[in-house]
DNA sequence: TGCACGATGAAC
DNA sequence: TTCATCGTGCAC
């Protein structure tokens, strides 16, 4: 088990979002070590990407996409539910990767698939926006050996209103899993 | 200062 | 298909 390094997420978004197929998501917290493996992502591009909240510019709740890359972007939506993205590529080109749905390794207790789920069996929420991945508490590490597979590209959920960016492929999975939030 | 609307999940 | 529930961004 490693952690990944700074230089891991200082990427594309779309190369980080498919190299994080088969890692671990590590989340320390009150002395328990919970680890899901991560089997679904969606790459978001930066300001030009009319699905991604940085195209609404630098703001309060934006600003930790703009900043370094390999740290923790959470967020609330429709005030219910948290998703965590990793902050990806150089400094201020506000790109990044949501995490969709984790297989369980070490004590996840309910359902784990689906970006709001995932976070919720993880314990992620707003406490751990802006948390830095190389520190101690939330991070990505790779397994003895990665396994990935087929990886299948298909379109992002949810971003209907962003006109033709709706239908760009930024969406990875693993073929094989079974946890997948929607095929 | 007010208001429409989500990168969702669960129930019906 | 509908609804829960609230922070955000933007219109006034």
């Amino acid at each position: 088990m490693k952690k990944l390094p700074r230089r891991f997420y200082n990427r594309d978004p779309v190369t980080v979002a498919q190299e994080l197929l088969g890692m671990n998501l590590v989340h320390v917290s009150r002395g328990v070590k919970r680890v899901g493996r991560i089997v679904e992502v969606e790459a978001y591009l930066g300001p030009r990407d009319l699905a991604s909240h940085s195209s609404k510019g630098r703001t309060a709740r934006t600003e930790v996409m703009f900043g370094p890359s390999g740290h923790a972007y959470v967020y609330m939506i429709y005030g219910l539910h948290y998703c965590m993205n990793v902050v990806t590529g150089p400094e201020g080109t506000a790109t990044a990767v949501l995490l969709r749905a984790l297989e369980p390794v070490s004590n996840l207790t309910g359902r784990t698939c689906g970006p709001g789920l995932l976070c919720k069996a993880m314990h992620i929420s707003l406490r751990q926006n802006g948390s830095d991945l190389l520190a101690e508490s939330l991070y990505v590490e790779a397994p003895t050996q990665v396994v990935r597979g087929s990886i299948v590209r298909r379109r992002r959920i949810g971003v209907e209103y962003a006109g033709s960016w709706a239908n760009r492929l930024l969406r990875f999975y693993l073929k094989d899993s079974f946890c997948i939030s929607r095929p």
